[in-house]
RNA sequence: GCCGAAGUGGCGGAAUUGGUAGACGCGCUGGAUUCAAAAUCCAGUUCUGGCAACAGAGUGCGGGUUCGAUUCCCGCCUUCGGUACCA
């Protein structure tokens, strides 16, 4: 199906279920990222970004021209552009630089730029995965092995920002794990770079640390086994075993590298680097615990005092040299910035702390290195080798430099094609259009498409002035709508989505082109309704080239590492959600039929193997796990048959019943018959059968009472999003009310409008009932009095030892004096005295009373 | 592994600043109504012992602070989200 057309459907389903829910929304303001009108603007922003470096002077983007002209006058010399290189030219060899390479040069500086970045490429089904799709070195569809490939894309350079975006963190009403989730990934850490030079080489290897303080400790180095030096400085004796490695690192997905749970791996270059302080020769290992990508892709090992290092010491028997006696600090952990330096020639007998710091000042000294803030935060690849996204609005010229399109030629739509697998040799779909990549004079468009994070970045803006053609939005819309003043969304966009916004907002706001620094000024977390998974166990080795999978109770407990879990389509699983699910014949003839690339695989069950075509009785166990409902688990329930069923009024408040609207929980359908019985009972308050039941009798103290106990509750929960509180409050009222046999308009049009935003069908029929012509959604919400709340008498519990033992009215005015002494003549009380010594009384005005005994 | 969150009856959850643990709802048990069922209504329902009054235990586990801890501190366990190509 033409992805056209799946997002239209998708777009018309979900805007019927939003109807057919309740939800407000102002409709006139939809729109849609994949529409021209709307990338248009995606496409023109990326070309701003494009036009533009960051100017660390100034903190702020600036035209990628001023910097050429500085280039132009003054070569690299005094340039405060930001970049992760150093480069160093004078104005003379710039100008007899090619364009060539005067554009390759600029592309260190602009904030979307192309550079060489790593995907995972699947041979056997000729396209590159995202992670998600890549399981333990496999592809989750079809079980083919998967490596790490480098490829030139697009990226954003999002670390510019990396300061901004931590320090304004601090002005913005989020919650405090969401703005550490935010630090804690832009990870700013200050430490020194310096270099070892490695033996017998002209070659020097670049480190990060933090702990310099610790380099007497470092026995050996660490390269990423991407680094650049790693094929110059592998000796030939090493060369054989450095090239498996490699190759079996590529195989790797970085977070199976991050993870230490699995064994430590590495490798011997051969090589020896000069330690720069005491002249030691320290071997050079490759391992695939260090990242390219971080840092500078080189560590400096201190086994002594990293964790990391220590086990990888360890394992390939490395010396360890203790440089920090902790001995003053029992317990404190290996990598704890505590202690006295020790075998460190001139640093022994300093505190941790102050060697750090007389080390940053020794290695600026020598001039072997200096002080540098590091940022764990990278730069966002911006390409996708996929048909369905925002096509680059650039071309190439035959020597590669790239020209971005004049905005008047904005939006450049995305061609048809009746194919959207890859196209042959690896290549994005869009290489299929010949015509559309070639344009004239020899030039050509970019084949890969914006990711989807692209249109995301910015649609808040787009509300704001949805229809503009001149603009992605006025400057008067812009002015009047400020931020969002709300944004509700769940914590798994805390470092993506979120962190790209607040990005491209800075970047707009630079420009002049939004007048608020951040996009999001509150923001909360809604819990995430979530699935259960069903999965299917494939063996990881095919059996002679068939694919086998295996009924989970057949599969013996710690032999999961064999298989790959591959996600089944819910509706296909008997017993859904059961412990014990299954597919029977009937489900495994849907599965194999869903996924053809399946179709010839054996299914191993306790009655034997099934195989397309059989039937029978088969009892095919799936794993159950709870996750979140994602189309990639394909475990999606739709809300509809619930709405079909109980009403919307009765989903909606059924929802928010479930619990606290940031915490996730699986869907399950059982409890919502008490909120379609409240529902009724709620009516039942106007109605007895089809009589009217309420009068103009003016209402009774009591009922007063409940009326403004609820709207106190409702009133304060809504405040704090505590939805799942006001209905339970709406049950307590509908019930006193019922019992206290109110049956005052006055009382109950208050009830009627309090609810209104949460059953508003119900509510408004109501409303309509009582005699009133508007909408309820124009009435005044109620106001809480608190003179319908005042109470003559309070009671406490009276607890001995904090143990609640009795319960005792007193006058609301009662001292504390009088308290004490009536609770302590309490009869229930007395028999607890018994024997014992009073040591104190406390009591807490209209809370409690605790007796201490001894 | 790392970062963040959560863990309370049979189940979803409540307890807003350290002050009555289990509100409200589901389920279950008994009863009313009914030829019967559904629906509705009434009563009970944390666990253990007890006919009961009552007593003991109890908020993932182990410690600590406090007159008093679901709430604060330290150490663990489990589950969920993220871990850079889902956004």
């Amino acid at each position: 199906m033409h992805p056209a057309v799946s997002t239209d459907e998708n777009i018309k389903r979900y805007r019927e279920q939003l109807d057919n829910i309740g939800f407000c929304y102002d409709w006139d303001r939809e729109v849609k990222t994949c529409s021209p009108e709307y990338y248009k603007w995606t496409q023109w922003i990326f070309i701003q970004l494009f036009e533009h470096y960051y100017d660390v002077d100034t903190n702020q983007a600036k035209p990628i021209e001023d910097l050429k002209n500085h280039f132009i006058t003054n070569g690299s010399e005094g340039h405060t552009a930001y970049t992760e290189e150093e480069f160093s030219f004078s104005k003379e060899e710039w100008s007899t630089w090619s364009e060539k390479e005067q554009a390759d040069m600029l592309m260190n500086f602009r904030l979307a730029y192309r550079k060489t970045t790593y995907v995972n490429w699947c041979e056997a089904l000729g396209t590159v995965l995202a992670n998600d799709e890549v399981k333990e070195g496999v592809s989750e569809r079809g079980g083919h092995p998967v490596e790490r490939k480098p490829m030139l894309q697009w990226s954003l350079r999002i670390t510019a920002y990396a300061d901004r975006l931590l320090t304004s963190l601090d002005h913005l009403d989020w919650s405090d794990s969401m703005k550490k989730m935010q630090s804690n990934w832009i990870g700013k850490s200050t430490g020194a770079k310096l270099f070892f030079p490695v033996k017998d080489s002209d070659q020097q290897i670049e480190v990060f640390t933090t702990r310099p303080d610790t380099i007497f400790g470092a026995t050996y180095m660490v390269l990423a086994p991407e680094h650049d030096l790693v094929e110059q400085i592998t000796t030939a004796d090493q060369k054989e075993a450095v090239e498996d490695y490699v190759k079996y690192v590529s195989t790797r997905s970085e977070r199976d590298r991050m993870s230490e749970a699995k064994e430590i791996s590495g490798v011997f270059t051969g090589a020896y680097a000069i330690n720069p302080f005491n002249g030691e020769e320290v071997p050079v290992w490759l391992g695939e615990y260090v990242l390219k990508d971080y840092g500078t892709g080189a560590i400096m090992a201190v086994p002594s005092d990293d964790d990391r290092d220590n086990r990888f010491a360890k394992k390939y028997k490395l010396k360890i040299v203790e440089v920090v006696d902790k001995s003053e600090f029992e317990g404190a952990g290996r990598q704890e910035k505590v202690g006295k330096m020790i075998n460190s020639d001139f640093l022994n007998g300093l505190s941790v702390k102050d060697a750090i710091q007389k080390m940053f000042d020794e290695i600026e000294a020598k001039g072997i290195g200096q002080r540098k803030v590091n940022f764990r935060l990278r730069d966002a690849i911006y390409s996708r080798q996929r048909y369905w996204g925002e096509p680059f609005p650039v071309v190439y010229n035959e020597e590669g430099i790239t020209i971005p399109l004049p905005e008047q030629e904005l939006p450049l739509e995305l061609p048809e094609l009746n194919d959207f697998q890859p196209a042959a040799g690896g290549k994005s779909p869009l290489a299929r259009n010949e015509a559309w990549v070639s344009e004239k004079d020899g030039f050509i468009r970019e084949t890969d498409t914006m990711p989807g994070f692209a249109g995301s970045s910015w649609y808040f803006l787009r509300y704001m002035d949805p229809r503009n053609e001149e603009a992605f939005a006025s400057k008067e819309a812009l002015d009047y709508w400020q931020e969002v003043d709300l944004y509700v969304g769940g914590t798994e966009h805390a470092v993506g989505h979120l962190m790209y916004s607040r990005f491209w907002h800075k970047f707009l706001y630079d420009k002049g082109l939004v007048p608020t620094n951040e996009p999001f000024k509150k923001l909360i977390n809604q819990g995430m309704i979530q699935g259960v998974i069903e999965f299917l166990y494939l063996k990881k080795e095919k059996d002679n080239g068939q694919s086998v999978f295996v009924s989970a109770d057949l599969v013996q407990e710690g032999e999961e590492d064999n298989y790959a879990k591959i996600p089944v389509f819910v509706d296909f699983v008997s017993d859904y959600g059961a412990a014990n699910s299954y597919l029977n014949a009937t489900g495994l003839g849907k599965f194999a039929a869903w996924r053809p690339e399946y179709g010839t695989a054996r299914f191993e069950t306790s009655s034997g193997s099934w195989t397309v075509g059989q039937e029978g009785d088969f009892r095919f166990e799936t794993v159950s796990e709870v996750g979140k409902m994602s189309k990639r688990y394909f475990n999606v329930v739709n809300p509809d048959d619930i709405v079909e069923r109980y009403g919307a009024d009765c989903f909606r408040m059924y929802e928010m019943f479930l619990g606290p609207i940031e915490q996730s929980k699986p869907w399950d359908t059982k409890g919502i018959d008490g909120v379609s019985k409240f529902i009724r009972k709620f009516w039942g308050l106007f109605f007895d059968g089809d009589q009217k039941s309420f009068s103009d009798a003016s209402p009774e103290k009591g009922q007063m009472k409940i009326l403004h106990t609820c709207i106190k509750k409702v009133s304060t929960d809504i405040e704090r999003f505590s939805f799942n509180t006001c209905v339970s409050a709406f049950m307590v009222a509908t019930n006193d009310l019922k019992k206290a046999k109110c049956t005052s308009k006055e009382v109950l049009e208050q009830m009627v409008i309090l609810i209104a935003p949460f059953a508003p069908f119900v509510a408004e029929e109501l409303w309509h009932q009582l005699g009133n012509e508007s909408s309820v959604f124009d009435a005044k919400y109620p106001v809480f009095e608190e003179k319908y709340l005042v109470e003559d008498s309070i009671t406490y519990p009276i607890s001995i030892n904090g143990k609640k033992r009795a319960m005792a009215e007193f006058d609301a005015n009662a001292s504390k004096e009088d308290i004490e002494k009536a609770a302590v003549e309490l009869p229930e009380i007395q028999k607890w005295l018994e024997d014992k010594t009073i040591r104190k009384i406390i009591v807490v005005p209209k809370r409690m009373v605790n007796i201490v005994v001894g």
